[in-house]
DNA sequence: CGTCGGCTTGAAGTTAATCAACAATCGTGG
DNA sequence: CCACGATTGTTGATTAACTTCAAGCCGACG
């Protein structure tokens, strides 16, 4: 057995003034307003925490005292069902947090672990609600965190869990290589893609392999993809599926070879 | 055409302290806390304001200056897919707030509408902002609404939109007459479900019908439904579907006449 | 009494899951 | 550097599940 339980391939660092100038996340964190000798004090507070893919940030159920602002990759939520099946509710990026239930003192409401390379910067729970109770302005900061995640949970339940295969896989193309998660071009391993759109591995490689063959993606080294081609994805992203009646595509059919 | 846009069938009402008093949502809502004079101040900026069925509180992309505490009630949230299709992503019950995305300035996600018979506190976001600045603790009221929103998205990603349609099916009718919203015993119609569950409404008429012949829901009044086998359900909503194998029914089959 | 909307049912057609095999890729250690 | 086993991705054949289209039913209501 791989130790699938320890698999925290961490590595943590102290948090220096340049580490936030150079922050990609500063933006959208919720700190981005504490500035100068007040910054310089919080981040006496943080840490950096960078994780190897598929390592663990936390664990559904559990209790932590950090929770994480993500700075680098993009990182998966997930809910374990009854029956063990995994399912991706959404994915994070850069500016957003992980484990704000946390803070409300509940359990960690999803495993989170890291579809690329992840860099988080880790702060105390404790020390938040301290900051929360003295600065309203970050209370504003923090709503504006949850609601993105009901967004972001609503686009899952309505771009990724709606309508055919075809459609959902054009959808989650389209949602990884733009403005939405996708800074450079990733495309997830095809078990994740299945998790986060109700589908089965199969069907999902199936999909992705029709549209290679028609010229809509053409993968460019290991898990990314340059060149797709943006505007007959949206169609079938809308269309209920396949080629549309009237147009089909004589090239494809015969792909099997 | 009918006017569709203005089916706000709805009665307005100035609140009292006894309205306070008998509010069966006082526990949840983010007011709890407010008592006494404060309190009679508070609602001199409340509204009760009630809906009959299907009526609608918000339209997504509307720019309300109130925000809606369900009293009484249950209100579907609805997304409208650009082909026109809508999608029930979550509902609310007493106790929780709907438009709070309108305290950060933006525009209202979802179309709000009465499920059931509705009623609501209404309250000014421009008053409640003031009183969060003032209150910390209202702030924390309100992480909890929120919270409890993305719980309940999780929900229906988890639950509504994974497994076969007889899992579903039966995990929302358990969920419908369970602590989760079913205070009575409201089946929602056939086309609501469907619009839950990521269905067609012939495929929710099916099983129901189905499970109402194996005497696992008996109808009782219109959209109600006092007796069902919580048991015989749940060993539905987690295998894959119909009668586990092995243990066949042989009541069913023959069902139709 | 007739019509309308919501529910049920049937038959046919599609779509995606399943089971099973195989290919490609990766990482590891010889 | 290559060989090996272990993942991960691809493909085919078959079957089960769900949608679609179409019709009929029932109760509410004008």
């Amino acid at each position: 057995m791989a130790l699938t339980s320890i698999d925290g391939a961490q590595e943590v660092r102290i948090v220096t003034m340049a580490d936030c100038h150079g922050c990609p996340a500063i933006k959208r964190s919720i700190f981005s307003l504490v500035a100068g000798r007040d910054r310089a004090e919080l981040i006496t507070h943080f840490r950096l925490v960078s994780f190897s893919p598929k390592a663990t940030v936390f664990h559904e159920g559990d209790r932590e005292p950090y929770l994480h602002i993500v700075r680098g990759g993009i990182a998966k939520l997930i809910k374990t069902g009854e029956s063990g099946e995994e399912r991706i509710v959404r994915l994070v990026r850069p500016g957003d947090a992980v484990g704000l239930e946390l803070l409300l003192g509940d359990s960690c409401r999803h495993t989170v672990s890291a579809l690329t390379r992840l860099e988080t910067c880790r702060m105390s729970v404790d020390e938040l609600r301290k900051r929360i109770d003295a600065n309203p302005e970050l209370a504003a900061k923090l709503f504006r965190q949850w609601q993105d995640g009901l967004d972001n949970a609503d686009l899952f339940l309505t771009e990724f869990s709606t309508g055919t295969a075809h459609a959902r896989v054009a959808r989650l193309l389209l949602y990884m290589t733009t403005g939405g998660i996708g800074e450079n071009c990733v495309i997830p391993g095809r078990e994740d893609m299945a998790a986060m759109l109700g589908l089965t591995t199969e069907t999902v490689s199936r999909i992705t392999a029709e549209f290679k063959r028609q010229g809509l993606m053409v993968p460019e080294g290991e898990h990314c993809c340059e060149t797709l081609d943006r505007e007959k994805l949206k169609t079938i992203a809308l269309s209920s599926g396949r080629s549309t009646p009237g147009e089909r595509d004589p090239g494809d059919a015969a792909g099997g070879h």
